[in-house]
DNA sequence: CGAGTCGTTGAACGGAATCAATCGTCGTGG
DNA sequence: CCACGACGATTGATTCCGTTCAACGACTCG
């Protein structure tokens, strides 16, 4: 879900910049952990964040990628504690907004409160979307699909937004069966591709 | 998304009953068409609607399906119109909550603005624990994480929201992998079962 | 009573995961 | 500056598990 196509950017602008920290972290540090007591909203100002959770045996489960710009984190306002553990995937940037400081300044300002439930609104509309994919059994519709549902997809080109394998992962499917599936759907003409660039032929 | 596990219910006690309407469809028949311009929000009192998108080509694709209970075209309150349609699958009776009703007392009361963030952060949270569901592979994992995350997983009864059958689509699995991988638990001894009732054995 | 649906089990198949190996590129540090 | 390691991209071979097709009993509702 690298931001999938609909960036879903926490409108700093809403907030006093005097509450924000910037922290750096190298590739495979956390931001926060699960169960921690819920401090601050993010951003992602350079890098990659990926909000993980482990399983009962030891797997672990990615909820969410963040890349630049991106936000993260926002439901933990209205939480105590995280519930999924952050991690850079790279060196990364974060800028951490107080989770106090956000909810002060939606509680007294209801235009920005209302901006943020847009915000809200259009994650829950991005998840079910997602979700829906995932029903999706066939390997290769899901990936049409994907594709489809992509800005773009409709006759223009689409800009994968992150490696092929986090897009694979992204749809619930091996890096090997993704790379597979697109030869195919290019080798049959469905689509042509360079790279993260693909077109879907009427 | 039957809304089985997640009861993703609009809280419509926050509105005025007086700016709600009924609205009865046979099967196949629409609520709105992608491109209308957004009046309500609507929450399912009987029946299945599910959201669908036409591509070019003139492929369906489903975003989403609401069950009894569930509401949907919620992410509409802040477009100016549908982005997708809404289709009866099979006969269906929907209530329909003004746009600008909601929009109007959401605006003029602070504290119902923020029960609704809390209530899309809640969304958010428990759609992305569904995805982080789908991503185990392995049938027999996915059903115990899902069992495990339901209340009463860590010890106590579980009852499970909607027939098998609904569960099982939930979980993206087909009804008799799902029925098979519980009598397999069973027999192992990692659960017993009473009909929709489960206990998980430490 | 019959139609419809849920729950259940059996058998066979197919497709995606898995394991494995190779190539290219990029960044890093000696 | 080049060697090395890391990682993304790619392809091959094999296995396995979930899907699919099929059939049946129980139960409900009209």
């Amino acid at each position: 879900m690298t931001g999938s196509g609909s960036p879903l950017f926490f409108d700093m602008t809403l907030f006093d910049e005097r509450q924000m920290k910037r922290i750096s972290c190298k590739a495979g540090e956390f931001v926060f952990r699960e169960g921690d007591r819920a401090k601050a909203v993010y951003v992602v100002e350079k890098g990659l964040v990926r909000l993980v959770r482990f399983t009962a045996d030891g797997n672990r489960a990615v909820l969410h990628t963040a890349g630049r710009g991106a936000s993260f984190a926002e439901a933990a306002l209205f939480a105590e504690r995280y519930h999924c553990s952050a991690e850079a995937a790279e060196p990364t940037v974060v800028t951490a907004v107080s989770r106090k400081h956000i909810l002060d300044t939606l509680r007294t300002d209801n235009a920005k409160m209302e901006a943020y439930v847009a915000l809200l609104s259009q994650q829950v509309r991005e998840l079910r979307t997602r979700l829906e994919l995932r029903s999706i059994r066939s390997a290769r519709e899901r990936i049409l699909q994907y594709l489809y549902l992509r800005p773009g997809g409709a006759g223009g080109f689409i800009h994968l937004p992150a490696p092929l394998k986090d897009v694979a992962a992204d749809l619930g499917l091996t890096h090997e069966t993704f790379y597979r599936q697109l030869s195919a759907l290019e080798k049959e003409g469905v689509i042509m591709r360079d790279g993260r660039r693909i077109r879907i032929r009427g």
